[in-house]
DNA sequence: GGAGCTTCAATTTTT
DNA sequence: TTGAAGCTCC
């Protein structure tokens, strides 16, 4: 089975089989300003060569906007510049990986390689590791996450005494994050009257004491949160003049992706380390920018202008990827926002299909219009799956096409749903890992201090962390000195708590001596998970079970794909392994299918046939975002960037009615349907039709090849409500008693559907039963919670 | 410590 | 409606 890290590497492997057709670096370097350039059209090209001074690319949408870049990045390489002075910062581990693979194509990896090219977390973690400990920071610091940043809010919460209810720790983290990007530390944040004072006027007046002792947890813990690698990364150069020297003369060159969406403390990285070459290229394009809720800054590209008075403006406004119905729909929904660059985006393929639009009576409905709509377009326009898109505005609207999508047994992923970095088992494993490197972090070790169970309780820890604070002293400080608490503990605590030390400080003394994959396997066993999940043999735990080996394979191939020693240690390992996400996990087996995902992860992407839906007034555009011209601006935005995602076909939907929260809602279609310019749509848009309009599919029960489901597939799915998923046979449901269950015997199963037993294994109660179902496939399920009905 | 219950909240989210 | 989190009871 192809593991999750796989992506990790693909860069390499990549590289390692388009060899044979890499150029050889040298001799084709000579030709490059004629030939290697002739593959771009006249803008681009311009962009490409005008690589000394600062330069903006306005690069519409599907304008080849990544070929410039990695032409230019090539065309550095090709006039001599070292790879190493080359930094190219992105938003996303993927585009870095496409840059990458696409400029080892051109240049060879070798050369490749040694680019400063990543993300702006991956990269400024990087640097951080060898400077952090400027700031007080070792090179083994941890990364937070969301989650681990969110329960240490939570906790700060309930320490001050505060209520969790106004004090929500999700949205509190989100004020601490938006202070970090636009550069307030808690001290300034106590200063500022305004930030002051509009907390007071939302009845939060401690936010300010909440970011102060959140910054110091961190620090205590020797972590950074993700905001927090780029403010150190600031702070590092703001206060160490001598290293921003030293960067700024490394990266002579830096090249930034996706700028419309950098905020106002990348700006300020970027313009720092820029400040002494100014050789600098930044492309980005307004109309696509629709991360300003989370601090983008839509300005930090409209400024640029005034930042570097004698830059190079180049647009690109032929979009390649789209018909001219599609480019000329999107143009006139974005026509209607005030602010923007203006330009002209044209397209010189065929005029092709015009917008459909589908009317849907209920939510329902459209997942099962929609769903028939691309079994027909599968068929009548010889579609691979991985050629259709579903985009909708909230993540909330996925199960509906799940439901209907496997219905009809059409293969589907989901983007961005849990991430695999996210689950239980792999947050205990990396938390055992992390506290091996660190043994400071504390949100690693108030999660695996009783997992397994040691009998390291709730009150245990409690005091633990009152004793830390009340001493100034780190939890791990006082697990090594136990002796001095015999009277604040009793014996058994003590006891136990040892142990637990003991048991960390056993693989600290191997992190130096033994590998990566050695260690982490040992981690794995002697701390009990293993032991945890063979307990009781049922199919969840045997799937975290497979998740566990993901990792660990996927460490055994960071350590060999790995280019210096230092960067096969546990650590190093760990901080890569913080920064990617569920898009980096992206399996082999999942090529092949639909892609159902919000509007906002589709961005970058590109497929034949989109649909977009949900285009109901309050959901798309939001409710929340429809306060003021600019929020709405940026969810048509939104839109936009829906719709130029279709290179051939778009397809729009709305229902009447949609349930919310469990309650039917009547609802109004999008003002967006209507902003599109009749011309484009294939039939007007009627404010309230007699008839409801219907596509013309037949009802022909085409039978998708189905696909056998794997155990790893069914995780990836939410299962079906148990409501909505009526028995297959459509009878009443009883389950028939499991002692009756034998093997051979054909059953039904109230989700899977009919199946045979292959075979049984274990004890009652816990008695296991292989099933192979026609639809599904083959599947492990325990029978005392497994309701099948015999059939024969 | 965990099963099983109730309660309550509920955009978008590259890292 | 889903799901997460908190609570109670063994």
């Amino acid at each position: 089975m192809p593991f999750i890290m796989n992506v990790l590497f693909k860069v390499a492997k990549i590289n390692n089989l388009g060899e044979e057709k890499i150029i050889n670096f040298g001799s084709y370097r000579k030709d490059m300003g004629k030939d290697f350039i002739k593959d771009l059209n006249e803008a681009q090209q311009k962009a490409v060569l005008a690589f000394k001074g600062p330069s903006l690319v306005i690069a519409g949408a599907g304008s080849g906007k990544t070929r410039v870049l990695t032409y230019r990045i090539a065309y550095l390489l090709s006039q001599d510049i070292p790879p190493g002075s080359i930094l190219a910062l992105t938003f996303t581990n993927k585009a870095a990986r496409e840059m990458k693979e696409r400029i080892g194509r051109l240049v060879g990896p070798e050369r490749a390689r040694y680019l400063w090219m990543g993300t702006f977390h991956s990269v400024f973690s990087k640097i951080l590791r060898r400077e952090g400990h400027l700031l007080g920071y070792p090179s083994t610091y941890t990364i937070f996450d969301t989650t681990d940043s969110k329960s240490l809010v939570k906790k700060i919460i309930k320490e001050l005494d505060l209520n969790d209810q106004i004090y929500k720790p999700g949205e509190v983290y989100g004020r601490i994050s938006s202070a970090k990007n636009n550069l307030i530390t808690p001290q300034a944040y106590f200063s500022s009257a305004q930030l002051m004072e509009m907390d007071k006027r939302t009845r939060r007046p401690r936010i300010a004491d909440i970011y102060k002792l959140y910054a110091l947890r961190c620090k205590k813990s020797n972590a950074m949160d993700f905001d927090d690698l780029l403010l150190n990364l600031y702070i590092l150069i703001r206060d160490f003049p001598e290293v921003l020297a030293r960067y700024q003369e490394q990266f002579r060159y830096i090249l930034v992706d996706e700028y419309q969406d950098t905020n106002y403390l990348q700006y300020r990285i970027i313009n720092q380390l820029s400040s002494r070459y100014k050789n600098i290229c930044v492309v980005g394009d307004d109309a696509q920018s629709i991360y300003s809720f989370r601090g983008a800054r839509i300005e930090n590209i409209l400024n640029f202008k005034h930042d570097y008075p004698d830059y190079h403006l180049f647009k690109l406004e032929r979009n390649y990827r789209s018909t001219r119905n599609i480019v000329g729909a999107a143009n006139s929904i974005i026509a209607r926002n005030r602010d923007q660059i203006s330009k002209k985006i044209w397209s010189k393929k065929e005029a092709g299909e015009k917008v459909k639009l589908i009317r849907a009576t209920t939510d329902n409905e459209e997942g099962y219009l929609i769903a028939n709509l691309i079994q027909d377009a599968v068929y009548a326009h010889q579609l691979h799956h991985q050629d259709i898109a579903i985009l909708y505005r909230t993540n909330a609207q996925s199960r509906i096409f799940e439901e209907a999508l496997r219905k009809l047994n059409i293969p589907y992923k989901v983007y961005g749903s849990l991430s695999f970095y996210q689950r239980k088992e792999i947050k205990d494993l990396l938390g055992y890992f992390r506290l091996t490197v660190n043994p400071y972090d504390e949100e690693a070790l108030r999660r695996i201090i009783n997992y397994p169970a040691r009998g390291i309780g709730q009150t245990t820890l409690s005091r633990l962390e009152e004793i830390a604070a009340s001493r100034d002293k780190r939890i791990w400080d006082i697990l090594l000195s136990m002796d001095d608490y015999a009277g604040v503990f009793n014996q058994g605590t003590i006891r136990r708590l040892k142990a637990f030390a003991a048991l960390i400080n056993g693989y600290r003394e191997n992190l130096q001596t033994m590998e990566a994959f050695d260690l982490a396997y040992s981690i794995a066993e002697s701390s009990g998970i293993m032991k945890d999940l063979h307990y009781e043999n049922s199919p969840e735990n045997l799937s975290k079970w497979e998740n566990l080996q993901e990792i660990l394979n996927g460490i055994k191939e960071f350590v060999e794909t790995q280019d210096q020693a230092e960067d096969t240690t546990l650590d190093s390992f760990l901080q890569s392994v913080s920064l990617l996400t569920d898009a980096d996990s992206e399996k082999e087996e999942d090529r092949d299918k639909v892609t159902i995902m919000t509007a906002h992860s589709a961005k970058g992407l590109e497929y034949r046939f989109v649909y977009v839906t949900g285009l109901e007034e309050e959901l798309f555009p939001s409710r929340m975002s429809s306060n003021t011209r600019e929020e709405l601006e940026e969810e048509r935005r939104l839109f936009y960037v829906a719709l130029t995602r279709a290179m051939e076909q778009v397809t729009l939907s709305y229902a009447n009615t949609r349930y919310r929260w469990g309650v039917p809602v009547n609802s109004v279609p999008s003002r967006f349907i209507r902003e599109i310019e009749p011309e484009y749509m294939d039939q007007p848009f009627e404010e309230n039709p007699d008839e409801p309009y219907r596509p013309t599919w037949k009802f022909s029960q085409k039978k998708v090849e189905s696909v056998p489901v794997t155990t790893e597939k069914m995780k990836r799915m939410k299962p079906v409500s148990r409501t909505s998923a009526p028995s297959p046979s459509g009878i009443h449901f009883t389950a028939d008693d499991p002692a009756e269950i034998q093997a051979g015997m054909q059953v039904e199963h109230p989700r899977f559907g009919q199946g045979k037993i292959i075979n049984l294994e274990g004890e009652p109660p816990n008695r296991k039963a292989t099933v192979f179902f026609k639809e599904h496939g083959q599947k492990q399920l325990l029978l005392k919670f497994a309701k099948l009905k015999i059939i024969r």
